[in-house]
DNA sequence: CGATAACATGCCACAGTGGACTGTCAAGAG
DNA sequence: CTCTTGACAGTCCACTGTGGCATGTTATCG
């Protein structure tokens, strides 16, 4: 039984749900740290179906079709939870092209890395937003998740700044520019 | 052109080698953040052959089939290099365990963190071994990406240290315990 | 009433992973 | 000097993961 496959089973702990609605609910609690797509999630969802960890409903309106977990599928997701998580993965394909930054153009990193600290600069808000609304409002386990997030996003952030010219890095910049 | 594809390209520039001999490279140069398997560099290469990216030559002792670029391969390569490069890609298996730590049994969590703590202390060694070694003694690319790697392990580290006793942190440990 | 946007699923080609399998050569143990 | 072992080199396959296209449905708003 694979990660994702895993999750949705989780997921479905809190009561029946569709395709649909797990894609939606995965992106919210997981999606920052774990990818899926809708297209696996039906095709994992149908699989599930047959090994018997999960059971079908009637279709309803859109041809919503709601799916439950079985006592079978409780009992995998346990036995899932409780064997040891893997290394993560990282892909960063902004460090591809830093590794053949001698192939590249004048210029083109720091355009690159621009970018790409915007797009940081914006998720870290969000999970300060995130972490400051909710305050003491939800669990230990999602705290810790989105803390890390909040760690990530910052030391990407400082790398940037830390960057020398010749990488990409925005030149004279002094301390405490965070945006 | 996928960048895995185009990597290979990328380190092609340096004179012919094999797809054996490409794993190999990859796993250094690029492996801490951008993961490839045997299967797919054999089966890029052959494409890339189809392609006229590349040219394989004669193969040698042991089946050893050697692949040089071709001028539209160097072309191909610049072009893709040139393109801004996509976001990260994150998977943590370890966040989705602690993400359904409702689920699991008192103990599991901390059990999980302390296994992932050892691997992250070594990867942080290896990184600073590297970079004492090296010194000054490579490119500002590699040095920069090596930067990146040397930031994250200390920043999930960190993270570990700070975890609360409810999602797996070590009780009781103060400040500044690292190895 | 009609346009638009959100809802909901299915399908397909391609990218990426990991293990099993086959065979080749070099080097050291016996 | 042979024989075992381990590194080298490539192939194949099943499964997992991604992204886009296609198709149809319901709600909403002007």
């Amino acid at each position: 039984m694979n990660a994702t496959a895993a999750s949705l089973l989780g997921f479905l702990h809190a009561g029946p749900a569709t395709g649909w609605d797990l894609v939606a609910t995965a992106e919210l609690v997981i999606g920052d740290f774990w990818s899926l797509t809708r297209s696996q999630v039906y095709r994992e969802l149908a699989a599930m179906a047959e090994w018997g960890l999960v059971e079908a409903g009637d279709v309803g309106p859109r041809d919503r079709r709601p799916y439950r977990v079985t006592a079978a599928g409780r009992e995998a997701f346990a036995a899932w939870l409780d064997q040891e998580p893997g290394p993560e993965q990282i892909r960063y394909p902004l460090l591809l092209t830093m590794a053949f930054g001698q192939h590249l153009g004048p210029g083109r990193l720091s355009a690159f890395v621009a970018a790409h600290r915007e797009v940081h600069v914006a998720r870290l808000a969000r999970y300060e937003a995130l972490r400051a609304e909710a305050g003491e409002g939800f669990d230990a386990y999602a705290g810790a998740t989105l803390d890390f997030g909040v760690r990530y996003e910052r030391m990407v952030l400082d790398w940037f700044d830390h960057l020398a010219d010749e990488v990409g890095g925005v030149a004279g910049e002094p301390e405490g520019r965070r945006v």
